[in-house]
DNA sequence: CTTACTGTATTATTATAGTTAATACAGTTT
DNA sequence: AAACTGTATTAACTATAATAATACAGTAAG
């Protein structure tokens, strides 16, 4: 469920912290809902639990969960913003892209044409 | 020209190597073009020659460039080679991209928007 | 109240990667 | 011969991630 790449150049936190966002804004986890202790969550994936500890300090200053000494850590409510974090994200990702593909040589215009036809597909096959 | 940014997380042989490539796939640098030997573009942007050498060496085995000992380092013939492949990657994550963010309620004007904007920053990023 | 959980904090240590530094050697160019 | 090139090697320094070993205090349940 959480999983990690131990030989990543991407630090293990900075992989805890992004994947566990990603299930709060696809709602894989929802609000109140308990994470795994931090000493749990180390047992379960073999790493130290100070590692752990960041990770969830760094997902708390980001509001994305609260930690209650003595009790546990819990997913916010992030019901409003979700689908605007997640609509960020992916314009994040779609800008790298272009740009990505604008210095390999394809001109804007194909790159339009290319949405066009994302567009088209995603009629086609209503599922997804 | 070759400008880096020694606090960034992403080595430095590395945004070296990303920089170069892109000229080179830009055709900013030509075929034969001779770069600066690894002791002149050390001093020229202060870093130490072993790291310039650690990108050249990087470059070559990625085949962008091509080292002759005690004449220089020259760009290689990469038209048509390296870009298509993957141009073909790139136009399938923007595809599942695009999707999403319709999926969203993005309506295709807005993502195209996007695309000029990403253009737009890359220009200002280019004349750096 | 005791026990076993929680989060949190601190300090020390190890591991790794990037970078610098100082040389050295051999090929080339003028 | 002198001044360039690429290439190689070894050592040292630095920063960061990660581990390890504790400790303390709040919470919940028996």
């Amino acid at each position: 469920m959480f999983d990690v790449d131990v030989r990543s150049r991407v630090p293990i936190y900075e992989q805890l912290v992004d994947n566990i966002k990603k299930m709060i804004i696809q709602n894989v986890l929802e609000k109140d809902e308990k994470l795994p202790s931090v000493r749990k969550m180390a047992q379960e994936i073999t790493i130290n639990p100070n590692t752990i500890q960041k990770a969830y300090r760094e997902l708390e200053s980001e509001g994305y969960i609260y930690s209650v000494p003595g009790k546990g850590s819990f997913v916010s409510d992030t019901k409003n913003t979700v689908s605007n974090q997640k609509i960020e994200v992916l314009t994040e990702e779609l800008e790298g892209i272009v740009k990505e593909l604008i210095y390999l040589g394809v001109p804007v215009k194909k790159i339009k044409t290319l949405v066009d036809e994302a567009e088209a597909e995603m009629r086609e096959d209503g599922d997804r």
